[in-house]
Order: structure tokens, then C-alpha cells, then sequence
DNA sequence: CTGAAAGCGCTTACAG
DNA sequence: CTGAAAGCGCTTACAG
């Protein structure tokens, strides 16, 4: 037999639909011996409600779409582990949207969650001139990542990490650390902490960006070049998978880490401290981003109307990252 | 104004829903007129048709669930990003359950999966014990999972990467490696296959089992004991992130690698090499696992009765592994 | 070539 | 306390 429907419980039942309807969602006044008759041929028939044409109704599916560059990423992946736990806690779903730094798929995946009528977005990747978030009907939040005004931006305390790296590696007796990123652009709180900190001490900020589109291979080529090319004491890196390349390269080459060479990274994923957790490091509160991020959106959804919402998110502050001290610096 | 419908755009375009649903549809025959006036309307609201509503009808969602212990690892999160970029190749949209390894919340997602109506579900836990896999009523395909005589097993070939690594430890010189791993049971070729290899050379067998449910802290701290109290002069671990943790650990006690200890780990995801390259380890073929997972999949959502299935899966061969020859053996 | 009507599996006023 | 009917936004026979 296929699927049972609300109808065969009810025949079952010997009650209509609306009644079997009801107890299932316990609304109104039933009596308990329809309740158990109810439960009965439910459990007899191993019947679940169909949540698809429980959206088509209520106007809400209970569903989220999640956007990152990719989960294959350490960060990301745990990003992404926690934002659906907070949600699964929450009863909603989750979609995954996969975008390997694309935009043209970014966009495509917009398109394909509003078409599913997701009752929220939270987006994450970095990609540039992403066309539709702005007419978007579906409520969205941003973590780490300016999308417009009206979008919630959740987000770790990036100028103060910066700081700590930089002032770290300085600290450790670094005079020409170089900061390695993707993209150096006027809004990335860790490259103009990194500068400020460098001047402050009277020393020379360095900045290589690899741009995000770029292949993990040349991205490493570039990399290595780049430091062969130039001296430098000191590395500080915007991601963790980065730091660990630089340090394998000094491994390589016999610079000792940390005393020719220091090491910072960024992000503290579990896997990446699990792997190596002799890497110093600025953690990011993972967990409190996703859950933030979570809270801003369900918020946004189950009161879209609420005035004072703006004020208070403008108003609250970046989460507090950590530095991580390993043996790198 | 809120989402327009099927029934705006007919306004609009000056006919009837049916002809719209057609022309959105490419089916049977329109003037060139009327897909013209109905393009316009489409353009001029902005119209997307609700894919809950078609799902209702069409008795299929195009969505797919995929249930992981976590995307937080860098196996797992590539294989959710490979498997989330084939399934949308296909037209298909993911699910994201990730279990955090307790078996509960994967009974739990197993049935909201279901109450969903999903196309099909892609299961790679290895959570013992769990029910509803065989009375679950969408097509099933399992990744490095034996679920049942009914539902494929997606894998690479753990016992070729088992000897590769095994017998690459011993030819490097070790006499008395360890295998670590989660679980040890029969069903883990791995495992078996280190054993085969190790009395093949005449050489006893050790493996060390922490268990899936041991949270990292401890799982660290067993191991760390293990290696303090047991002489080992070779490590096989089953993951990637274990054979950095037993790297790190012999930085921290001073143990020359690969001279005083040989490291061998399993995986070799892109993060992961990307981290350390220096790792020696047994690549798995992710990209083709998630691949062939979809691909078996979709075989069995569109073709619910090939009766011919079942012989074709089971004579297709585990996909290849291949040892990654690092410094740290 | 196009439209009116029924129906996908539910929920929700509205009666009684 | 319970049921008949309308409707969520679409698609699909069935007519014309």
C-alpha cells in the first residue's frame, strides 16, 4: 500500500478528516475517546502528515537555505554544522547551498530557494556584485559579510583579532610580518587592523591577497613565491588552512618556526586545532556565530514587522574572538 | 504587493492559468503570441512559480535528504559538498542532516525526511542500532555503510587502502605498527585488511578502538596514553585528523617522525592535504564516491523497478584508493 | 490552439 | 464536541 493520507486515517478512525486533522494538531476541544481512536489508526497505518501540503497552507514551509562557499572548507563546514543544529533545535530544516565561490550559481541558488519558498536565508560567501538579494521576499542574514543595510550582519570581532595577531607576532620579535589574505578591500576589518598595528610599532604592513577565485594550486604557488621572493618573519593568515601551508613550506625550506619564521592564523575550526593544535591562532566563536545568526533570522521571520529590530542590531556588538597560543610563534 | 501567482500572471497576459502553466511548462502547442504575452507578464511581476505546489502534484519534491555524523570534518564536509554540487547538477536540492554521531537525532531525521517527501536519502553514519532505514519508504543509498541486502553500499576500496598502508609502514621500516581507528568490528576492512598484512609479515597486530561517541578531549587523551604506554614505531590511522593529532603529539614528546615513527593516515580530503601535504596517506576518492552516490541514487528514484539494479550494483567494483607518499613515513 | 474543472493532501473558518 | 466545504497554488486530463 502506498502512503496513507489524513483521508484513510479518518476512514479508519471512523471520524472525518477535519477531526483526525485536529487531533494530529491538537487544536479545539476533542474527546479522549476520539484522541485514541485517532492515535490508533495513525499508529496502525504508520501514517506522517505530509509537510508539503502543510506549507502550501500555512503560507510557511519551515525551511532555511544555508549559502557558503563551500562546506569542504573546515570553517565553513563547521559554520554550517552548527547553523542546522540551532535550527533542528528550532524545528526548521535546512538546505545547503554549495556555491564554490561562484557567484552566477549564488545567484541561481536565490532564485531556487525563494522558488521553494524558504522562510529564510543565511548567506556566507564573499562573492561580489550578487544580483537579487536585494529584491528578495524571503527574510536574510549575512554572517561576516556586508550585504546592505537592511540585512543583519552577524560577525566576530575581525578588528580586534587583527590587532591580536598583529600585535602578537610583533610581540614575538616579528619586524616584517606580511598579511596573507584573499581579498584586500577597504571593508576587511583584519587587513586594516594588521596596518594600523604594524604602523603603530613604526613597521611596514605587507599585504597578499590571492583573490577567492583562485585554485587551491596556484593559490599555493603564488604563496610560496611571494615568500620566497620577499623576507619576511612573520605570517599572519587570514584562515587557518593558509597558516598550515606556509608552515609546511617553512618546513620544507628549513626555516624554523617560529624562531626565523612566526605563524598566526585565523578561524580556530576544531578540526583545524584537532589537526594541529600547536598553530597559534585567532579563534572565532563559531558556535555564537551560528547561533546568532540563527536567533537574527528567526527573529526576522516570526516578526518581520518589529521596528526596533534594526536598532538593536546596530547595536550589538561583534563577538569576541581569542588567540589561540601554539608553538608557531 | 505579495508574491504574485499563477492566476496574476493569467490576468496579466490576458488568459487563462492552464495556458500560463503551459507555456511555463513548454507543453503542447502555443502561439508564438500568447508565450510572448505570457514571458512579458511573467518578466513584469517578477513571477516564480511555487515549488511546494508543484511538488504536491507531481508526487515528487526533487529534494534529496543526506544525513552525516557532521560536516564540521573535512571528509564529511567535502563529501556533502560534492554530493550537494551533483544532486543540483540534476536538478535536485539537498537536505542537510548533520547528526552530531547520535543516533537518536538520526531516527528523529529519518522520519522528518520522510514527512518531507523526499526523492531519496543519502546515509553515511555509522550509527549502530538505528531504526526506520528498512520500512523507510524513499529509494536509500548508503556511503561506506552496509544498511541492508536492499540498499546499495557506496565505497572505495577500504581493503586495497588498508594493505597500501600497512604494507608502505612495514617497507618503510616499522615493525610495530598500530592501526587506530573508531570502531573495530568485522565489518571493517580496513582493520582486517592491516591485520592480514601485519601477519603476512610475521609481525603482531594492535589496534586501538576509542569509539565514535568519545568526544575529541578524550579521544586525544586516550590515544596519547596508549602511545605512552604501548612502543609503537608506526601509526595507521583510520582518518586523516587522528594521524595529525599522533603527528603533533610526537613534535610534543620529541619522537623524531619518520625515523623513531612512521605516520600513515586515511582520507586525504583537500583540506586536509592542503593543511599538511606532508602527510602520508590513503586518498579516498571523494569526488567519485559522492558521484556515484547520486548517480545510484537518482537510478533508483527514477527507475523504482529496474529489477536488474540490484545485480549491477553488486558487481560494481569499490572505486580505487591510492597512498599519498608524504614525509611523515 | 485554449479554457473550465477537478484534484494533489492538508487546514481552517463556519455551521451545527 | 464534530463535520462539510472551501481553499493553499499549482498541473492535468478532458472538452471544445
Amino acid at each position: 500500500m502506498s502512503r496513507p493520507k489524513l483521508q484513510d486515517v479518518a476512514a479508519r478512525a471512523g471520524v472525518s478528516v477535519t477531526t483526525v486533522s485536529r487531533v494530529l494538531n491538537d487544536r479545539g476541544y476533542l474527546s479522549a475517546d476520539i484522541r485514541r481512536r485517532v492515535a490508533e489508526a495513525v499508529a496502525e497505518l504508520g501514517y506522517r502528515p505530509n509537510e508539503i501540503a502543510r506549507s502550501l497552507i500555512g503560507q510557511k514551509s519551515r525551511l532555511v537555505g544555508l549559502i557558503v562557499p563551500t562546506v569542504a572548507d573546515p570553517f565553513f563546514g563547521e559554520l554550517a554544522s552548527r547553523i542546522e543544529g540551532e535550527l533542528a533545535a528550532q524545528g526548521y530544516k535546512m538546505l545547503l547551498c554549495d556555491c564554490l565561490e561562484n557567484a552566477e550559481r549564488e545567484a541561481e541558488y536565490l532564485e531556487m530557494l525563494q522558488a521553494n519558498r524558504v522562510d529564510g536565508i543565511i548567506t556566507s560567501t564573499h562573492n561580489r556584485d550578487v544580483e537579487g538579494y536585494d529584491r528578495a521576499d524571503a527574510p536574510i542574514v549575512a554572517v561576516d559579510r556586508r550585504l546592505g543595510p537592511d540585512i543583519p550582519m552577524i560577525r566576530s570581532d575581525n578588528r580586534t583579532g587583527g590587532r591580536l595577531a598583529t600585535g602578537h607576532l610583533i610581540a614575538r620579535g616579528s619586524r616584517s610580518a606580511v598579511f596573507i589574505t584573499a581579498t584586500d578591500h577597504p571593508g576587511n576589518d583584519r587587513a586594516s587592523a594588521y596596518r594600523e598595528t604594524m604602523r603603530e610599532h613604526g613597521l611596514e604592513p605587507r599585504v597578499l591577497a590571492y583573490g577567492y577565485a583562485t585554485p587551491m594550486r596556484e593559490r599555493r604557488a603564488l604563496i610560496e613565491t611571494w615568500l620566497m621572493d620577499n623576507d619576511a618573519d612573520g605570517v599572519f593568515a587570514s584562515d587557518d588552512l593558509t597558516a598550515l601551508m606556509v608552515l609546511e613550506w617553512a618546513r620544507k625550506t628549513g626555516r624554523p618556526v617560529p624562531d626565523a619564521l612566526r605563524i598566526v592564523g585565523y578561524d580556530g575550526s576544531r578540526a583545524a586545532l584537532l589537526a594541529m593544535p600547536g598553530l597559534t591562532t585567532v579563534r572565532q566563536p563559531i558556535d555564537g556565530l551560528g547561533a546568532r545568526a540563527v536567533q537574527a533570522l528567526i527573529r526576522r521571520i516570526e516578526a518581520p514587522d518589529d521596528a526596533d529590530r534594526e536598532r538593536r542590531f546596530s547595536a550589538e556588538a561583534p563577538l569576541p574572538v581569542e588567540l589561540h597560543q601554539g608553538w608557531t610563534s
